[in-house]
DNA sequence: CGATCAAAAAGTGTATACCAATTCAACGAA
DNA sequence: TTCGTTGAATTGGTATACACTTTTTGATCG
């Protein structure tokens, strides 16, 4: 398309490309930060200083605020600043459950539906998991291991064409790693036996057995609940 | 400027009171035209029309218009117009497996955790549906049916104490009636199943039996759940 | 010194205007 | 018919203004 600029305002010309929209762009950014620990549980979202800071008006920032309200990772209440939410040990426990729950639906569907080539993704993944495992050690390896941790799961519960589904777990049950990190066992009990079960799945799924897989993947969630017995100790910090 | 408007244009919106917020307002009045049926899938949702109609700025109804597709009740594209969410069998068939798992989940916690006063409300409820039934016959009694049977579930949902799982049910697993009722079988049919489920449901959750609540909160949903004989309509995304 | 309360400051909720990017619809040509 | 083309319509986003509420500040009082 021989398109000529009548008007080339010369204005910002910005240079992000413009195929990725502003809300997108907070929303990630802001959900992001809350993530991976960069903002703590009870900091203030101030969609002034957001938009600023992200380069954006606040128009798409307060949209973003509101996604991540609906998510449960944003507290919002009407004509106070946001704050980041906070994560008691039975909001933990809650999302594992809910996650086990419909994770094990999910594995069960994806048994007798997912594909020879997101098979061998999910091999793959694994065994990257796993030799990033073995080459950095116990804490180096934090970082990536979430990453395709995540993509694992989120593998299989694309493979569960359960179009709701996939989008309920990847929206509403997240959990910020700090939180994970401070309810979970530490990372060298459970380290070992995830890649166990992340292999039993994976078996499970390549012997299109969706019983076993939903109880493969059931196992390995409640592995990860954090026990009950820990509710003496959940007001620790403030 | 003629700021003089105060608010409350001609029409008095209902009961609602003033203190909601315009957002709300605007998004309770797109649901309710959705749920209903009073907006048909496919059906165009304009930000300007829908802003002068309900009597806000376009700004509330664009939240509300975010919020709905979020929920999977609006489809939003970016610089297209919204529409009303087409729902295939598969979709109410998806809905009604996912709402049987959780809302199955929730029964059986609910009936370790009931108060005495929440029995007797599902109980009042159960009565009235049951009455009007009597009273107003087969077809007729169908709206007010509708309302007191998102509560009936609703009790239910929270007293299962999962603040998530409750927003995960009201918020991703509705299906506007219209749908509903094009997809199952005839009221005739599903009516004196239904009340008898709910009878059971509630003698489960008086008896404080989860499994038993369990089992006879997905015997109801799973009967509701469209058949599956007409397995392959082509739902095209693009 | 600490508690209380009212004013000032800060922040959100909404309206409005405006423009760019894109879609949508109507029209005309091959 | 079926294509492009083109102008109108619509959304995405910025900016600004202001009402309403919360939060902070600061003065006053016991």
């Amino acid at each position: 398309m021989g398109n000529d600029l009548k008007n080339e305002t010369s204005k910002d010309t910005s240079k992000d490309g413009g195929s990725t929209s502003a809300v997108e762009t907070a929303y990630h950014r802001i959900r992001h930060m809350i993530l991976t620990g960069e903002m703590r549980s009870g900091d203030k979202l101030l969609e002034n200083q957001l938009a600023t800071a992200i380069g954006v008006s606040r128009t798409p920032v307060r949209e973003a605020l509101n996604r991540l309200n609906a998510e449960g990772l944003v507290v919002l209440e009407r004509y106070r600043r946001g704050i980041v939410a906070d994560f008691s040990l039975n909001d933990a426990m809650e999302i594992f459950r809910l996650r086990a729950i419909l994770e094990g639906h999910a594995a069960s569907r994806a048994a007798t539906r997912i594909s020879d080539t997101d098979l061998l993704r999910l091999q793959e993944m694994e065994r990257v998991m796993e030799a990033q495992f073995e080459e950095l050690g116990w804490n180096e390896h934090l970082e990536g291991f979430d990453k395709l941790n995540s993509e694992f799961h989120a593998v299989i519960a694309a493979a569960a064409e359960s179009p709701r589904l996939e989008k309920i777990l990847a929206s509403s049950l997240e959990l910020p790693a700090s939180i994970f990190n401070r309810y979970s066992e530490p990372v060298e009990v459970r380290t070992r036996r995830t890649h166990a079960q992340h292999r039993e799945i994976l078996a499970a799924l390549k012997a299109h057995n969706p019983e076993w897989a939903q109880a493969a993947m059931n196992a390995h969630l409640f592995s990860l609940l954090p026990t009950a017995s820990g509710s003496l100790e959940h007001e620790e910090k403030s």
